[in-house]
DNA sequence: CAGTATCCCGGACGATACTG
DNA sequence: CAGTATCGTCCGGGATACTG
């Protein structure tokens, strides 16, 4: 996919993966592909998710342009997330990726299985050792 | 694109996409995908990764059915690496969001950019202060 | 409600040295 | 050449407490 020349591109094909590919932001994306919503909406939409990282995974997708941060001036104050333009058109090969993983996790699975059967596994029998 | 009843679905697929999603293995996908690489080829392919993070990112993906190993037992002893029908699979909606970071990384910098001049970015200037 | 500020721990990762 | 083993560091991220 990537030849020589063009190595700075998969370079940065990679940066932006790996800030999207998080445990977070796949997840709210997601959440949010389907509708707006607010933080604490988000928050028990995204469960396990902390505050502190609710926050910061917002910020950076706001700052990358893929989410929007609405704020309505009420008290309490109101605050909505939604994706930008931007934001829907990277949740379509999102999207791929996830079309894929539902198609193909069974077999990931027992590839694993697999290769843990072969490989010993004993990593804990190393602890707990009876008789 | 995930409603509540299939939210474990996505916690499958929002799990092995961080598995997928760190610094390397995307680089190293990408390799392979051009052409079967030995792991010395790789390691100066893939610029800046460690022998350490080699060898743990490669059992990994071997595990997952992503990537085959194969051994030549000659002297000195030659192994070559490359995808399976499964990594290979998955490399097309792999290129898929490449592509899509290749049309709209140019965006994602302006809104950065953007985003970064509206919000201070004085980080910097609390530590030196002249005058 | 929607955050920010602090503390702190475990694990990810690089560097280095050794081996079949 | 293609690893494994070990050590040390750094920081991602959870828990908790506080605020406009």
């Amino acid at each position: 996919m990537c030849s020589a020349y063009d190595h700075n591109k998969c370079t940065t094909v990679s940066e932006i993966l790996a800030r999207l590919g998080d445990k977070w932001t796949i997840l709210i994306i997601m959440q949010l592909g389907e509708s707006p919503l607010r933080f604490s909406e988000l928050k028990r939409a995204v469960v396990g998710i902390s505050q502190r990282m609710l926050t910061l995974t917002l910020r950076a997708l706001e700052r990358d342009g893929i989410v929007k941060r609405t704020v309505y001036p009420t008290v309490p104050p109101r605050v909505e997330y939604s994706l930008t333009e931007l934001g829907i058109s990277f949740s379509q090969p999102v999207k791929g990726i996830g079309s894929w993983v539902f198609q193909n996790h069974a077999e990931i699975h027992a590839a694993r299985a697999d290769f843990d059967l072969r490989n010993g596994e004993v990593e804990d029998s190393k602890l707990i050792r009876i008789s």
